[in-house]
DNA sequence: GAATTTCTTTGATTTGCATCAACATATCTG
DNA sequence: CAGATATGTTGATGCAAATCAAAGAAATTC
């Protein structure tokens, strides 16, 4: 890589389900040509509509994805690391139908369009380790898709808290991770709905203070949210959509 | 295949993007354990939460993909051949997230999911078409998500439309191609509302009578729609979620 | 640390959409 | 073909959520 990375930084990035099949040689030949860059917050890493020449990997910091049209914007999933995304477009080398960008400070790992196509034809266990990220991306954005058409939005927001909280390891009490203007947006809502549905909660033993969450009696709130995983993941923050 | 197909049948589905880089003799691997069979209208083929089995081919008829939850029901996508669904259910050997059921009397080819497994681990050109395929259906669905939260019920009743009009060859005058219900339910709305958005479309120069549809003038039409390749596809029926 | 900006909350109001109820039309079935 | 059932339309009403407006709380900036 252009720019080294540090040997945990090297050993996150090699455990992830993508690259975990890899023979050295094979993910020496990936990071070769990519290289790594550190970003401030709420810089736009990508634009939609501009075609496809990286595969993203998140190694620190967050990323929001997210989509515009007609002067609207939408949050479409935040990322943690470590993580990888615009792999789809990658794939298809067609158009980004997302934008990203920062949120805080992040380092990124940028791997050429090219070389993820190269090692995919070399290597069979890569290839289908594409294919098994993708088909989980895939079915993450379904079960975005089914959140959105089946639950109201107080439903998509005590569904959110019982992801969040178990993603946290099932913690009495648990930090929000986003702004709740993004949250709100992620969840297909306005903030000012957002703030009025927390209140709503209460009666359910929810509090928030800041972005402190507090849930007293998880399985209270799960008669209202009625979890399922035909829905909803333990990889919770993307609440509305993952990151192929 | 247990029951034979059609030269024609096996032409269609020869061409199908998934399949057609295979050489025959991995294409009859593929379809040695495969069977055809046909089912009358309104027949639930699989249940979500199920585990996956078959990779299905839709062949003739129609299909529709939909999902439950608390008591309530979503249409997801409606099918029309030739197109396969459930790939990555298949993929992941994971629990559907959809059911299937047929809308019209339909012919529906079962590969056994091991055998998509083997030929995949096998032929390099049909695991890069799967990936192809995979990441095709993730674009779609992520186009459905920004459609669902980026647009009104108008908004996205005027662009499926607009779609289904190109879909058609761009004849003034078309057939719907569903029912009126199950096309109010894809698009996130309640029938009664989807008879009033059509009124509402009147002004620009939409009539729809029973099933046929006629727009006047398309680029009035587009001024209310204003559709965009990173939200609309020319595959248009599956207007709200496509068929992984 | 004061000033500025951004985010969050609260209340009042409007709008979009769902629900309910009734009727009309189309489709199925014997 | 008649009766039954399902689908589609229309109007009245209610509710969920967006918008508008303003104030309070955090976070930034100088």
């Amino acid at each position: 890589m252009v720019i080294h990375t540090s040997d945990r930084e090297s050993e996150e990035i090699r455990s992830l389900d993508l690259f975990s099949g890899l023979d050295d040689a094979r993910f020496s030949l990936l990071m070769r040509g990519a290289y790594v860059q550190n970003f401030p917050p709420m810089i736009e890493l990508i634009t939609e509509g501009d075609t496809s020449d990286f595969l993203h990997v998140l190694v620190s910091g967050s990323v929001e994805l997210f989509a515009n049209w007609n002067g609207r914007e939408t949050t479409m999933a935040v990322l943690q690391p470590t993580s990888t995304f615009i792999l789809a477009a990658t794939i298809r080398r067609a158009r980004y139908l997302m934008s990203a960008r920062t949120l805080e400070k992040s380092r990124i790992i940028l791997v050429p369009s090219e070389d993820v196509g190269a090692v995919f034809d070399l290597d069979p266990d890569f290839s289908r380790a594409v294919v098994t990220e993708l088909a989980q991306c895939y079915r993450a954005n379904i079960m975005a898709t089914k959140n959105l058409k089946l639950r109201s939005s107080l439903e998509r927001l005590a569904n959110h808290l019982l992801s969040a909280r178990k993603l946290a390891g099932n913690l009495e009490s648990f930090e929000l991770g986003l702004e709740k203007r993004r949250l709100a947006s992620n969840l297909g809502m306005t903030p000012e709905n957002l703030s009025r549905a927390i209140r709503q909660l209460k009666p359910y033993g929810v509090a928030i203070d800041g972005s402190r969450v507090t849930i007293a009696d998880p399985s209270d709130l799960e008669g209202l949210a009625k979890p399922t995983d035909l829905i909803d993941t333990p990889c919770a923050l993307q609440a509305s959509a993952p990151a192929g």
